[in-house]
This record gives C-alpha cells, structure tokens and sequence, in this order.
DNA sequence: CATAATACTTACAAAATCGTGCGTACTTCC
DNA sequence: GGAAGTACGCACGATTTTGTAAGTATTATG
C-alpha cells in the first residue's frame, strides 16, 4: 500500500462524508434524490406504495421512459423496493425502503415548504433588475 | 373572463401549491434550490456570506460559468442577496436572505443525513441484481 | 511594461438528458 | 376479433445542460 501522512488521511475521511468534496459518492446520491423526477417520484412513494402506471399518473407530465429509469437508480440506491408479480398483465409494486423513508422525511417536508413559499417567493422576484 | 365551474377552481387552487402538477411554479424553484450546483452552493452560503472567487474554492469542482448562472437564478428567486461594491479589482459579497436561510433550513440538514447515509447507502447497493 | 487579480460575459462545442414512437406477451372487455 | 391495459426496453432525434477558452476594465506589483 501506498503510505499516506496524517494529512492525507484526514483529508480523505473529510472528502468521504462532504458534497463539497467533487469526488465523494454522496453528491451523487444527491443527484438521484433530486434529480427532476426523483424528488417527485419520492414524494408520491411516501404517500405510499403505488403500482408502475399509478406513479405514472400521480408524477404528471413524468414519461414511462423516465419514470422506469428514476425508479431504476432509486431502487439501485436502496430508497426504494421493487417487487413484481409473476402474473399478467404484469403487476409490479413500488415502495420505499426503510432508507427511502428517512429520506423522504427530509425531502418532503422541504418541498410542502417550497409549496408553501411560493407566494412569498413570486413576491420576491426580482423584477427586472435596475442599475 | 371565461367561466369556471367550482370544481376547475379547486383544480386550479390544488395545483398552485403541488410540485406534482407539471405547471406549478414550485417544480422550477424546486429544481433551482437541487440543481447539480444549486444545492450545494446553498450549502457553502449557509456557512456564511462569501465572495465568488470563495464560493469557487468551497464547491469544488464548479465552473466560473455555472457559478454566476447558479448564483443569478438563486437570487432571481429571492434565495441570495448580491452585493456588488464599486471597487476596483470588483468586489461581490453573496449571502442568504431571510427566505434563503429558510430554504437552507431544509437542504442542509437534507445533506448532512444523506453524507451519514453513504456508508448505509452502498452497503445497500444492488450488487448485480440476480434473478 | 508585462502579469496577476477580480467578477463576470460571450461564443463555441461536447456531453448528458429527455421525449416520442414502436414493440412485447398475454388477458379481459366489448 | 379488435382494442385496451400492463411494465417496461430500445432506437432515434431534439433539447438542455455543461465545460473550455477567451475577452473586459482597472489597479497593484515586479
């Protein structure tokens, strides 16, 4: 192994758990939770469990496209659990993962606030920006 | 005005605040508060005011272009305050606003937990998905 | 007198993302 | 017997995002 000073080291632990840090896996991880659809297909999951068209209907404007890859890195981050029946028509459940779950109790409440603002922040908009 | 039933009404009121609808104004601000960047620049500010140049050395990895893009769609949002002084080398001074402190209310914390997750998060990586 | 520093902007090109349309295997409905 | 519903995968092109490199004005520094 290649041997590293007590720097290095320190260094390397503190980029392991900082999204400001431009190769530490979390800001990947963010990505996927916030990604355009992620965050939305996130909050109709913690509404509870839901067939693949019933998200479909629920994430309006979402195509199946999208919809089969978001739920795709989300079940490979282990947000959510994935089950189908072996029937047909096909019938497969979406779920959140206990993981999926504690992060949805930060995303959610983060975007009924941004619901919430949106009045207060269409008010702050700037108008036109004068010199 | 064109008439609308009670029900169109509610419709309309329901979507004004669900990022669920697709042409809810909060599905923008959503996506400008967790862009690639935006989210992490929201970070850095909750840290403290910063200068441009600092913001470039905190979010590692970011772009000149993408910083003064990010940066002019969070304050077009009410998110930051710019504070340009008439000097000469320029000097700019960035910082939260009320509202924007309220955003970082909900984001940090948001990625803190997901920072403390990574470790949860690969253990629970698909490893190949076998059948 | 050439360089560096600041906070950007613009032009251009490369790269990633996204939507549309099509196909599937089988059943139920009309 | 034709249409619809299910949960996708694939190919294609359009759109969007992103990075790189260069330029700007002015002053301080060597």
């Amino acid at each position: 192994m290649t041997i590293k000073t007590a720097a290095q080291v320190l260094f390397d632990q503190w980029q392991a758990g900082n999204v400001l840090a431009p190769d530490c896996p979390s800001r990947a991880i963010l990505q996927h939770l916030t990604s355009r659809w992620g965050a939305l297909v996130m909050v109709a999951l913690a509404m509870g469990p839901h067939r693949f068209s019933g998200l479909r209907r629920q994430v309006r404007g979402i195509s199946e496209r999208m919809l089969a890859q978001t739920l795709q890195e989300l079940e490979a981050d282990g947000f959510v659990l994935r089950t189908a029946h072996a029937v047909v028509p096909p019938h497969v459940d979406y779920e959140l993962t206990d993981l999926g779950h504690e992060a949805a109790n930060h995303l959610v409440p983060m975007i009924r606030w941004i619901e919430g603002a949106v009045p207060r922040i269409m008010a702050a908009r700037m108008p036109k920006a004068a010199e």
